[in-house]
DNA sequence: AATGTTTTCAAACACACGTTTAATTTATCG
DNA sequence: CGATAAATTAAACGTGTGTTTGAAAACATT
């Protein structure tokens, strides 16, 4: 049995597989940055200064070592902030704002608690190879259907299943995008924030602008079914 | 001189170059299906039904026939369908709805004008090796720049920059969302449309909540400064 | 037909990269 | 200390892949 530290992804006491930590670390680092295929194990292994050996020995191969990454960028995502959710007696109009802010938040503030996340989920998108249901389950599908309870008390009444649905996935676009456009914003001059202020700013606009949307929506339909 | 049909991208009459144009359609899909990186020239070749060598001898190497792929992908992109814009006496509000549409076809309507051009921009988006400047230049850049100019005669009067910008982008984000996060969507059972008639009342919605949005903004803003 | 040019082809080259091995060092413990 | 296990290391292996080569085939021109 070539891996003697059967633990399943992190580690146990901070001394424990120091170079397995490393590995971990200078893994999230560059898989986030090129995605899995392009990454290079004996790049990892030199910012990780262990040898190209280690990865077999500690994880086994190249793509286990990818899912454990994953695992870890995931916990991080959820952990490092909790997220808003809709109490019986809050008002939808002011958790959506705070919703949003913090889902920008989550998506902008990539250099603090989860810096590896962002990358590998833009890579994963494009380009599946497992990652994703790992998210999909443990992050994107709770920010999406608490999110789709709070669009649902905006809007007021029921409304049809797909409005919801689409309406949902805008208010998800308006926070996702500044983070998967940003080659192409950046081209264009139109940089995306990353200090706290201005993101929050922008989350404010934003919320603004998804509010005045919802509840336009929501009016129409109403005028339209009486 | 390896490369004899000097000519720049397209192909001049019919038969010219006949393995030429089989080189580019093959290398379009696989570039489209897997990025830049992740195709193979052997595949490439296959699917043309050429040699290995042709690739060098065509077009001189891989990357050389990537960008000329890329060319070829960005006019079909412009040219599809020409893009709505804003007269003096037309309303903005109408534009809006039309250039929204417009551009949610674009982006979904993949199968038909445009095959490669979607799959490409994904993956350049993650992993930037080049092609991306043809594409602002050609494509995100005109885009971009009539779609600013309807945001703010929808705004009405001038407003600060920065959130016409910002909200030109969530405009932007609102077209361009229901492609990036495919992958994701799909495994949340909310796949995008892709016949035309869905498309079409999916953009409609898309447009209510933007203006909306929009007009509500400018009003909030209007109320705010008096 | 002869000659020169353009195009195609099978084979091989060169190198990057994930993986593996076998030996060495380090740690653990009776 | 000495023995067993754990961890690390340098070197090599095998494969995938972009590129190149040199010759043959197809084509054009006179």
């Amino acid at each position: 049995m070539p891996n003697p530290s059967p633990d399943n992804t992190k580690l146990r006491s901070p001394e424990e597989g120091d170079t397995r930590v490393r590995l971990l670390h200078a893994a999230g680092e560059e898989f986030s940055r090129v995605g899995f295929r392009a990454a290079n194990v004996r790049d990892i292994c030199k910012n990780a200064g262990a040898n190209v050996a280690a990865v077999k020995y500690h994880f086994g191969s190249k793509e286990a070592l990818y899912r454990t990454a994953w695992e870890h960028a995931a916990r991080e995502m959820v952990t490092a902030e909790p997220m808003p959710t809709l109490g019986p007696d809050d008002d939808p109009a002011v958790v959506l704002a705070d919703f949003m802010a913090w889902f920008l938040r989550l998506v902008l503030n990539e250099n603090r608690d989860h810096p590896c996340a962002g990358g590998m989920l833009a890579h994963e998108t494009v380009e599946p190879s497992g990652g994703l249901d790992v998210f999909v389950e443990h992050v994107a599908g709770p920010i999406h259907a608490e999110l789709r309870r709070i669009v649902g008390a905006v809007l007021g009444k029921p409304g049809s299943r797909k409005l919801t649905d689409d309406l949902t996935n805008a208010v998800i676009a308006l926070c996702v995008n500044p983070k998967h456009s940003h080659a192409i914003l950046d081209r264009l001059g139109h940089r995306p924030p990353n200090e706290p202020a201005a993101i929050d700013r922008m989350a404010r606009r934003l919320a603004a602008f998804a509010l005045h949307g919802l509840i336009g929506l929501a009016r129409d339909e109403h005028k339209e079914s009486r």
